[in-house]
DNA sequence: CGCTGTCGTTCCGTAAACGGAACGCTGGGA
DNA sequence: TCCCAGCGTTCCGTTTACGGAACGACAGCG
């Protein structure tokens, strides 16, 4: 674990917020010098420091720390996915994956039942998907969606790797 | 955060696997005496010894404090937002949330630094959500993005309560 | 121009987290 | 019975994380 990483994630999440490091100090009870330290990587804070830190920001722990590894993940071809959550509602089970998507290959999919759908949100990349007969393209920040009672396919659009969300849903029957 | 509460969890982990608190110290590469403090919430560990300790436990660091971080971050009177995932690009911080909208409130959230967009996919109920001057509406299945360096308003449609998922992308300066 | 406020970093004395060693305790052998 | 290996705790000198204060850099303003 490299306590430069924690410290690159607390900066960054800081000035997303818009707040300078003397102001953060401050509402969260540490010296500047602690924190400076802290972001920069050259200190190795205790618990109560990085609490404090981090409850100020309104950020999970967790958050800060690198890649779990641990978690459910599916690989494919090209696809690799990781399931970040499950939730039922009154009609539907959802499944949330954040997913990332290999370029050079295409993955296809058979279908699932019918009434699931999927939906997907791309953060980086440009993601080439949906039915097999019929994919749809995305860039970075649009959404796919499709009816997935059919073959389906996923392919990164270019050299970069897409990154994405995808979302399940299963209808209740 | 307790330390003591880490501190009993840590214990606990050691004893479900029956090892003991010297082996578990010399496995980890720190002293005794740190471990028995840390076990004892008598010291506050820094994060290289609770990662020493966690690596050796086989624990991703989230089992000892996931469940009392992992509260939703309460965004205000209509919306409820839980983090699922930070992740940083090389040009961009994403935040990934969980969301829900409670029927009969609109509530505002000021706005952000400049660059910073926001999506959302709607997985239940119907959400107005956008710039506070121009909201759009997306119906269950539907997407919604916008650019959120101004006040923006979230408001369920309907009796129905809302779920989504909302990225907020941050990018890098 | 200087004055003033805020920024992030660095300096520095203090407090405390660190690991190694010694401690008392307990449970098996021979 | 003595012996001894292993247990978790405590002692202690060293290391270092801590916060307050001082620092230089920068921007806004009269």
């Amino acid at each position: 674990m490299d306590p430069a990483v924690v410290g690159r994630r607390v900066r960054a999440l800081r000035e997303e917020r818009g707040i300078s490091l003397s102001t953060l100090a401050r509402l969260a009870g540490v010296g500047k010098a602690t924190l400076s330290g802290l972001e920069n990587g050259t200190r190795n804070p205790t618990l109560e420091t990085l609490w404090a830190v981090t409850a100020q920001l309104g950020v999970p722990f967790t958050a800060l720390l690198a890649e779990p590894t641990a978690e459910p993940t599916v690989h494919g071809s090209a696809v690799t996915a990781t399931l970040l959550e499950v939730f039922t509602d009154t009609d539907a089970t959802y499944e949330l994956y954040r997913m990332r998507v290999a370029p050079g290959v295409t993955q296809l999919s058979p279908a699932h039942q019918p009434g699931v759908t999927e939906h997907i949100t791309v953060f980086a990349g440009v993601l080439r998907a949906g039915p097999a007969d019929a994919p749809l393209t995305a860039p970075a920040g649009g959404h796919l969606r499709w009816d997935s009672d059919v073959p389906h396919t996923y392919a990164a659009v270019g050299d970069e790797e897409v990154a994405a969300s995808l979302l399940l849903r299963y209808p209740r029957r």
